[in-house]
DNA sequence: CGTCACCTTGATAGTTCTCAAGGGTCGTGG
DNA sequence: CCACGACCCTTGAGAACTATCAAGGTGACG
């Protein structure tokens, strides 16, 4: 089996994600069934995308390898982001068959997808009930993390929302062996930041600033760094709710 | 089959959400499974709560009739409304099994919700791959809601949030035999306003006048009325994607 | 060396928040 | 019947936060 860009497929049963602490790990036997149900991969290089807005797709993903954004482009040139995607995320479930997808997916580093058929649901799960749910799952957790974003464009201040974010994606990066300890090694600019918080550039800087000033969040172009992640998490009000382990596909 | 409060119980055969223009109605074969898979009804006084933060709970439920709100209480006493719930919606999914609930629901208007046993699911959507998929769609939208709002929320001024809002409702309402034309009759007080939208109740308050002014919205107590949808939508650049229906359970 | 992408700083304007106070309606109990 | 509390809406004034406009700085790269 090979992958679109020639390199060989990686087998479900060897998936790499396998392991990883905050993903659960499954049967052999589902991961036969995985391993049937994927049609191939996809490598995108950084800032391509993966789903672009307005476009239909027969196809859905999962993230093997890599970070991502989801975002919606507005009207008037503004956009928002709406979520990042890390490893075992699924991609691109949002819209049914014959919709328009309503938001572009863009990879923030080099990623590799696992590409499944959007028409070939239904009889997955028929035939794999508990890897059903586990769909379900996920997108309960996708819809959970929003309901966390909203708190914070809701709720807090423009420092708040930054360290929230960066507690975020830190502890999604720890789930999936993308950072190590309190560093996350991303590159993330600070358009991006002041794109997914609903803040203007210059005040996104300021804050982040004030931030560093503080000793809370160290966020470079390239890293984000959390001292201390009690004192920061304090700080936001982070709600520490353990996270069960994420089944993925 | 009786309900909690003695009245009979409404067999999914007949159920009084068929034929509404925004659902998409089964067949009497699915019909019939979820009748099996329906375990009771819970009626509900405007104001109490289907949903407690922080509890567990063994039951999802699906909105029979009525209209319920989902909210998130933060430390410092404030609260985030996520979203609103209408007929046919699927309430309580967000949560595993073993994990306590992150929000609060509560009805708005007096409710009527169907009852599903939480650890039934994998063998529902087991036996029933294609209502697995309606489930799995069915979250998927709900995510798509969050998405609004969060643009809403991220990018929009206090009187476009208010009047995105105001549409929001009144087309969810539409499409569940709720509103009729332009009017939807529901009581949600400024407060309640302010708190979905990330406002504060003063300037709610000033941004509902304005819009009133203007002729674009007028939102009373009681009632959302807007007079020209299409100039409102117009000036919140809602994305009138006409929606397809929706499955329910 | 010029361009591009990104970050930084200053000054000013605008939006939104907070505090404070008052008014309307409704149901309840004296 | 009236007083009272509860809940909701309204208004004014000042403060705080955030946006916008404008300009300059850095580093990578061809």
């Amino acid at each position: 089996m090979r992958a679109a860009d020639g390199k060989s497929m990686i087998d479900c049963v060897n998936c790499p994600l396998l392991g990883c602490p905050g993903l659960r790990d499954h049967t052999v036997e589902q991961l036969r069934r995985i391993r049937e149900f994927k049609e191939g991969e996809l490598s995108l290089d950084r800032g391509l995308q993966a789903f672009i807005q307005g476009a239909q797709s027969a196809h859905v993903y999962t993230v093997l390898s890599g970070v991502l954004i989801r975002y919606r482009l507005l009207d008037d040139g503004t956009r928002q982001i709406i979520n990042f995607h890390f490893p075992g995320d699924l991609v691109g479930l949002q819209a049914t068959l014959s919709e328009p997808m309503k938001h572009s997916v863009e990879a923030l580093t080099d990623a590799r997808m696992c590409v499944f058929p959007r028409d070939g649901f239904i009889d997955f799960i028929g035939s794999n009930p508990h890897l059903g749910y586990d769909v379900i799952w996920l997108a309960a957790k996708e819809e959970s993390a929003l309901e966390e974003h909203l708190v914070a464009l809701g709720r807090r201040s423009a420092r708040e929302r930054i360290a929230y974010l960066a507690i975020f994606l830190l502890e999604r990066g720890q789930g999936t062996c993308v950072a190590e300890g309190n560093r996350l090694r991303l590159s993330v600019t600070q358009t991006q930041i002041a794109d997914m918080l609903g803040l203007s550039l210059v005040h996104t800087n300021r804050s982040l600033q004030a931030l560093r000033r503080d000793g809370l969040i160290e966020w470079t172009l390239n890293e984000i760094y959390v001292p201390e992640i009690e004192a920061a998490k304090e700080f936001v009000s982070f709600d520490t709710a353990l996270d069960q382990p994420r089944p993925f596909l």
